[in-house]
DNA sequence: GATGAATGAGTTTTCATTCAT
DNA sequence: CATGAATGAAAACTCATTCAT
């Protein structure tokens, strides 16, 4: 087979292929064969592609936060008020159609949890990173149609700390039973220390 | 009668011998053989006692979330303002003493975020809901004190959240270089809501 | 099985049945799974007693060494000429009696030259050392018998490498016929030198 | 005819161009593909070429024993004594200069041991009995011209054998420190039997 | 003729769990 | 009642070889 296929674009289809046995099953019963047959390829072609089952699963998140985020600028547009656009941001969190990300995202964070994989942790860094950076855009933005007041930057990393942990407890206990309500109590809350006073 | 306290007893000693291998080793690295060689045992009987590997784990962090209660109200019992009292709280992310604790609480929350298991979640809702309570006291103490607004205490939980998204974020991205001082930056921020004005 | 099972003498019955396995089958047919079979105990069983397939092959060369080298101090007990003792010696090296061993032997000696095993040289070393001590015993006492030259241990060294040589070649090339009959006349002409001239 | 040539031409060329790779890295860690990238050719050429992998290492050998000899054959000449021929003969084993062709064959002399290989079998007879001949026509110059005494001849193969053992063991244990110095020690001993009484 | 992607059987290795003593 | 040897199923991973293009 003289076809010189494109490395990543076979890194990108096997690691999609997968995303059914990533969302259904847990990740011990998760084998690298099932990964083979669900991507219609043989075992030894995974390795080819990747070194382990952690590295699918890191490039399946990596494409489907891609995506995410690609949907997310698309919201963002359109809407007009800086707390909508916050809101918009912690939608993550509870949205529908964000589901499948926060399954795989779950079992990122737990493989991250377990041990120490340096590229995962500085995956997430960028990430998390990226969505302040995104975040302090859009109040900045705020601050400058006079919507927020001058300090507002310094609750972005708290308001988004609270919305991680809200999303951690929600799957880790059963103490948060309607998270979009709370965490857009929350938002609320931090609105009112950010909003000018007219 | 006098068994069943024997048994609860032989559970907690196996438990606790093993804390020194949960602290020091990666998960998948703790075998039972392990576990039964630490606590000097035999494999047979781990299983005369635990149902698994996991509830081996589970049992240590209840031993050490009591002890740690424990230290933590006799601390809060000096403590004379509220600020200082839930400052006090939020140490438990910090302070060299509970390290123990955290290193083995992160190994229970990556199994709790692995797979989803009753008990732990359950296990997992008590804490939080104890610390919930407890955190409402001392504002609730405040409130009496006419130290804080009336209102406070829906401010808890959106504050016990940021606690635990900052804790999580400083252990899965290199985004939190100091947890202590943004962590009471942001306890700072949240009294600006809930104190009374003078 | 609260039978104290002798770790040591558990390992030499697993090499030992896998006697026939090394003899009759080229290494890289020789799985595990092999010779776990051959031992009567599963594979797991054979991962408790050695590291390895190579130290199963290690502890069998062991033990046969330890067997033919008691054989050995018999069979030259009841020699009497020195000639006849080192005679006795190079006969491990065409001895039908010792094919096994040599067959053993050979693979040992391949796996040795394939990879670097600071054990396997070591134990090279301890085997080469003994036999040479063992010959210099042997002349030693032909120089006090008067039936050896003075010098006479110079030879030994060249003597045991012509072997050791002469064996490798008839492994590995067709130009030795009669390696028993080549052997004894180059252990005359070596006594040409050292018996003392009468 | 012409494509003929072509092939053996290409043969050497990947042969020489996977020298690195025999030299530097253990025999199982040399794969089919790293020798294909190493010669610059695809994996499928390969097997155009050669049956297997021993194959490639046997015309490794080929190739650096021709040059080897090449080489050998212009020291000889330059060389008076016999005695100072018969030494430089030896230098194999020890020179630096050769130190690449000891390592390939000590891992072709490795694969002969493991298994049955006629071909490998018949290439050693070919290369020693190439090696007695050229000792012999040494040895009888060395008769003719009177340094020699009349059955010297009958030394040559143990003194090859002996070549041969020294620098197994030099491989396998840790019993010869100095090669160099030992071999000519005992070509020193042989020439005692062989030179004419003057 | 050359390529290199794909194969998949075959290997080593692990370890929770069992159960005879 | 405790023991710890034995299990065996299942996992990860390898790589010589093939063959469609």
């Amino acid at each position: 087979m003289a076809i010189i296929v494109d490395k990543e674009q076979k890194r990108r289809d096997i690691a999609f292929s997968s995303k059914g046995l990533f969302l259904n099953e847990s990740i011990k019963d998760i084998t690298v064969s099932k990964i083979a047959k669900s991507a219609n390829v043989s075992k030894g072609s995974i390795y080819d592609y990747f070194k382990n089952k952690e590295e699918i699963l890191f490039e399946l998140v990596h494409l489907m936060m891609v995506k995410h985020d690609e949907k997310k600028r698309d919201n963002l547009y359109i809407l007009n008020s800086t707390k909508e656009k916050i809101k918009s941001f912690g939608s993550f969190f509870y949205e529908k159609d964000d589901e499948e990300l926060r399954i795989i995202y779950k079992k990122f964070l737990s493989i991250n949890l377990l041990e120490t994989n340096e590229k995962m942790k500085e995956f997430q860094t960028e990430c998390f990173e990226k969505y302040r950076s995104w975040m302090e855009e859009i109040v900045e933005e705020g601050i400058k149609n006079k919507e927020l007041k001058e300090d507002s930057k310094k609750y972005i990393k708290p308001l988004f700390m609270m919305a991680e942990g809200l999303y951690i407890s929600s799957i880790t206990t059963y103490s948060t039973k309607d998270l979009e309500k709370e965490l857009n109590e929350y938002i609320n809350m931090v609105f009112e220390c950010m909003e000018a006073k007219r």
